[in-house]
DNA sequence: GATGAATGAGACTTCATTCAT
DNA sequence: AATGAATGAAGTCTCATTCAT
């Protein structure tokens, strides 16, 4: 049925949403017109909305790769056995991230799309599945807190919720002022990781061992 | 009715800054319409342009406003003598902002003013100048690190930035899940806070000492 | 019953339509909002309502003046025995007008009238007794004619509706190009009005020949 | 309906410009509101932008179809080889003109671009360039001085724009009154051609003397 | 499938006028 | 009488989307 070949439209829709992000990065969604698009892109509007259903499934279609971009990160990260190495590779892994000039465009774009989210439920969704990532971070603090590695006074779940603030939070400042230093940034973030076991001595390692003695 | 005082002309002001926050912060500034912010206002579209000059003007006095209370949260905090009690209070302060209910809308807006930011460029200074708030902190990290009590491997400039991109990453998700418990948040934070400290004694009050001889 | 006198009401009158005309010849009557004027006049909204019943009642009266200003250049020329003499007096009247800095502002207000004479009844009204103020010298030429020192070919009314066409022409180019010759033009008018008479022979030299000796 | 030709293009583009002066012929550039245009083109407010940028734009456009037009009739005058009859051609041409009942409709927006030229820069630039099109006249003039049929004391470039004010203020007279007789301000105005040359004799030529002595 | 001209609702803004003070 | 804040209809223009070609 298709006059063109499957990845012939796969690269289409990619050419589209490319040229999508650009005009986003540059003037946000709404100041962005499908006119901004079509122009960018070189195709047409009847082009346009073969592929796409509108400008709000071009949003959301934007969305989706971002979401599977950071699944795809988090999922490398959590792929170590160790905690807190983990933690580290994932800073890592965004501070690479924010260093990409290109992803620097797209992250413009990303920072719109938590805006969007307050309001757009399709979009809202998505980031609602991408915050749903956290949850092996969150298993992963349990488990430690159960061996006693992160005092029982410190929550699994605000502890994940920590890590991506910083994060995200940090995302912004870089989105604001591009020329800062990731790096410093990144080793105060490891400082905070290493940090977070201690204390934990204090509401019972023996405990803790006792604990994991029985599982 | 005319020859109003400068307190009536204030109130209206407010009025239309009020209405266009409960627009914004319901579907976002750029679905909201003039119309909508004269229909919840209850004034006339005249009036609003007595006051404002346009849209635009409206979201860069609702930015200025956030400006001026995050100052305000922030220098109550820094009215205190210890770095490590003026975050805690600082972290409260946020914390408690959090919880009140009217200004759940309020931060709704200011999510996304942080977009806004990035292309509307009188919107982003304001937000430049939010950022610069962040400058006492920092002297006070470096104060502290000259004084040992932060390892000299942590950057000041980065560890304000942390505690900053921690507060703006929780906004974020508060805003995404109203219902998340920002108490356990505000436990791991000041953990966070407690343990900045963490190392600097290892390598030594003493080295510290040392270093502070040699500047 | 008038709390001001007369006077005053006169003078204030004056002062609403000066503004007016500057803002008129600024920008044109459509371009100049109500506000302008209130603003040029120092005046304000409701004390203009107070003189005038609206923007076009403005206009009218501004058309009013210049009717009253034409009339009396006419009459003054008209004063005149002589229709070359006349004639040759109301060119320079013309001319002498087209000099006064301050009268320039308002030949391009001039002109907008004559603009709005085609579609607002009341101005259109006015300018209709300007054109009327054509009928003296009509009269002189049709007696001229009579006499024989107008060809009997020439249509009176047609004589003086080329003498006004002149003038207002070159009113017209004034406004368009201000550093034309106004001199040059006058001679080249005085030499038209002098060469009218050109060819009257056919309906008695004589005749003219005698008055003409007589002046 | 897309991918039209460049003729239908044009067709349209006439079609909004006839809908426009028959709304600016009707009501006056300010008094007509683009819905109006819309309403008289019978397209769509979309379409109109399609093919002008705004309202001055088609007032723009309309001008310089007007400029095309008086160039032609001028061009056409000037092919003449004598002056005298190059004159009295271009009399015609103007009073042909003021006869066709559609062209009388253009010409009271011919009016208003006189007004408008003094505020609108562009409309200014073009009647600038209408009022060049003297150039060939003025050009005739100065030939015809040097060969001493028309007197030394008059400027050529005073008597072009004579001539072109006879016309340009008889436009206005008949736009105000339009039963008049424009065959009887004809004759008038051939008559004043005819005698622009008396008095040459003063510089001499034989010619030119001949004429001089008969009169 | 692709094109892009056309649609028309709706956005923002202005401004002549009124009227409470 | 004077003031000027307020009104709200009306103006200009944009833009997501459709559909004849």
């Amino acid at each position: 049925m298709p006059k063109v070949s499957r990845a012939h439209r796969e690269s289409r829709r990619q050419q589209i949403l490319e040229a999508a992000i650009t005009c986003f990065a540059r003037e946000g969604f709404h100041r962005t017109s499908i006119q901004d698009i079509i122009a960018e892109s070189g195709l047409s509007a009847g082009a346009i909305y073969g592929y796409f259903a509108g400008k709000d499934a071009i949003v959301a279609a934007i969305a989706e790769n971002r979401h599977a971009h950071e699944a795809a990160m988090l999922a490398r990260a959590m792929a170590r056995d160790d905690l807190t190495t983990a933690l580290h590779d994932l800073a890592h892994g965004y501070v690479d991230w924010l260093r990409d000039p290109d992803e620097r465009r797209r992250r413009r774009v990303n920072i719109q799309l938590w805006a969007e989210a307050l309001r757009n439920p399709e979009v809202g969704a998505i980031v609602q599945r991408g915050l749903e990532l956290r949850e092996p971070i969150t298993r992963a603090f349990r488990a430690a807190r159960r061996r006693g590695r992160i005092p029982a006074s410190l929550d699994p779940d605000a502890l994940s919720r920590a890590m991506l603030a910083l994060l995200h939070g940090f995302i912004l400042q870089q989105a604001w002022e591009p020329g800062i230093d990731a790096e410093a940034f990144l080793t105060v973030v490891e400082h905070v990781i290493d940090g977070l076991g201690r204390g934990a001595d204090v509401r019972g390692r023996s405990q803790a061992r006792r604990r994991g003695k029985r599982s």
